[in-house]
DNA sequence: TTCTCCCTAAGACGTAATGTCTGAGTTTAG
DNA sequence: CTAAACTCAGACATTACGTCTTAGGGAGAA
């Protein structure tokens, strides 16, 4: 049975910004990145973190260079949105993530000209293929 | 200083869901909703999510006309989506709302007929509101 | 060979959140 | 007066979370 996908905490989001900002890294690396002067408790800390990560399919270990273990992150940040919204609309929605788009139309705070850009570009993307059944 | 805006629990969002359905209730009333097998310890703890929600700011207690109090929810279903949606913006994309937008855009799975007629009408809602600056 | 440093593995710890439950006191109706 | 309903307050067990300690292994340098 396939384990049901799985939030992240604040601090295991901070470990996949950094993986995101990389490749692969090392915990060394994350380490410095994350806990520059924490000595081994923020090592451990790092370790901690990934080993859960681990557990929600989140990041890949790869053993096969040798102390030290490469990790990558396995899911990118879109894909996070994609189960937060996921998330947000099965539990007030009843699964539906029309009324998400629909909030996030009809908001009353303005948007900056680039959102602005950007969202008049998706529209045209939308109006496009909806123009080629 | 205005307390952060909090989140709801699963337990806490299937009382104010009791409470949309109703314009107000009380403890029995919600209760008899949602743990209607369950004795007095139900009771108690329809209390307790109760208190925890006030403490949220989530409902309001009513107790001008004596035993039992009125409860009446404060924040509706949109509010709280609103609250979940600016949440995932503030995590993942640095507070703006766009990358949410987006994401429902482009996502893949298809829209029902009529999911995909709201839609149409929030674009040319959009788009009337676009031609008048 | 020994020592030091880096790394892994495992667990402990304190705090907070969460949902559930008990007990005591108050109020109201019969 | 009694019983039922209600309020108030806290206890409890579990889980999650972020942090930290400890022990052991491996590699390189002295």
């Amino acid at each position: 049975m396939a384990r049901p996908t799985q939030d992240v905490t604040d601090a295991e989001l901070q470990v996949l910004q950094a993986l995101w900002d990389r490749s692969r890294a090392t915990i060394r690396d994350l380490t410095e990145a994350l806990y520059p002067d924490e000595g081994t408790s923020g090592y451990a800390t790092v370790q901690k973190l990934l080993e859960r990560l681990e557990q929600k399919d989140c990041v890949v270990r790869d053993r096969s260079e040798g102390p030290p273990h490469w990790f990558q992150a396995t899911v990118n940040r879109d894909a996070l949105i994609g189960r937060r919204l996921q998330a947000v609309a099965e539990s007030l929605c009843g699964g539906s993530l029309v009324p998400l788009l629909s909030h996030l139309v009809q908001q009353s705070q303005p948007l900056s000209a680039s959102d602005r850009k950007t969202l008049e570009s998706l529209i045209a993307r939308l109006e496009q293929e909806r123009d080629q059944p």
